[in-house]
DNA sequence: GAATTTTTATTAACACCGTTAACAAAAGTA
DNA sequence: TACTTTTGTTAACGGTGTTAATAAAAATTC
């Protein structure tokens, strides 16, 4: 009975080439473009075969965001097995994530939501400016009140912004609505940390 | 000559109701779901009305994307002011971009691109619990080795995962592409800090 | 005040999108 | 060969942003 096989095996390969073109899709274009339609035609089938094997477009967006996953989790395993100090690990584990996103930034994108028109959209704020501008007067005052004034005030303003946002994405992220106010013991915690590393070393 | 005053209050208003419209159309079913076709449907007026005052849909986004970092500069430098000391100055900003964040969390979605679609989805990929679980774990030995075993791994773990999400996400939003090889140096301020609050204190 | 120009608003359409019902064709089973 | 199941297609529904052609209103000029 190697028929029942066979229609199992191409009903896989008819999947992994819709993923396959989806993919090519996203490469080319990015995830904003990506399209059913698009899709179908570049298998060369009609729109509704696709629905056959996902039941909406959110499902195949759901695959690969698995994908993304496990492949950012192997990563991470295999850096942290080159390792035996976890603080060691940390460490590594943490340039590795960094180099996963920007070498898989399609994947990373997806995973955490990060909406592509808004890059296009920032840069022609000036309102931000106004924004960093005041936190990173301040980190130069604090600097210059430091220790330690050569410190990089523009290597510290980016910590401090890219600390709060991390926070508050992945909270957004995490669940949504106003996060349980004891949660703000995360940023207590990470906010001290980056405020020690200035004033005093 | 107050008729051509008149004119430009009217345009003013129209204007406004534009964005009025809007705005209510995202506070209850959020940026995904805001369309110009709604818009006009609000205003009781015709579609290609609206694209009088705006050239695109985008236009409206990058207003309340400038409506969103004016009040959060308006925010941080009232909080600023109330405080002398640089260090409490960004320790006082830092729970204000927080609650900001929260307050305004239609505004924070639409200025750093939080994709919505993300949120629902990733809380069904079982695959992220694979990469968080070798974080935690990873964390849990780090502070097991420390002078202080008795650290909250879980609050760390979120600390951790923030910096990392946090410096990626703002250098892709700040500039698409591979980011400067330099910049790893942000990282590296962040995550040592990150480590010795750990390691030891 | 009437004629003309300018501004403003509308209808209708274009080109997309995700999704699905109805139906035809092919493939497997009896 | 006849029947059933699977697979594929066409055509449509309701939705999106955007725009060309056109009508209506308002302001300006004579």
């Amino acid at each position: 009975m190697g028929i029942a096989e066979r229609k199992i095996r191409q009903r896989e390969e008819f999947r992994a080439s819709i993923l396959e073109a989806a993919w090519q899709q996203v490469l080319s274009d990015g995830w904003q473009s990506l399209s059913i339609r698009k899709i179908a035609d570049a298998i060369e089938y009609s729109i509704p075969v696709i629905y056959n094997h996902f039941e909406n477009k959110e499902a195949i967006l759901l695959e690969f965001t698995k994908e993304g996953f496990q492949k950012l989790a192997d990563t991470l395993q295999e850096v942290k097995d080159q390792h035996t100090v976890p603080a060691k690990q940390l460490e590594a584990m943490a340039y590795a994530y960094w180099d996963f996103a920007f070498d898989h930034n399609e994947y990373y994108q997806l995973m955490f939501g990060l909406g592509i028109p808004a890059c296009d959209r920032v840069k022609q704020v000036t309102e931000m400016i106004t924004a960093t501008g005041i936190m990173i007067s301040t980190i130069k005052e604090a600097i210059a009140q430091s220790n330690h004034p050569e410190t990089d005030y523009f290597l510290k303003y980016h910590t401090y912004l890219s600390i709060l946002h991390g926070l508050v994405s992945i909270q957004m992220i995490e669940k949504e609505g106003r996060p349980d106010p004891s949660k703000k013991m995360i940023l207590q915690d990470a906010i001290s940390g980056f405020i020690i590393s200035i004033t005093s070393k």
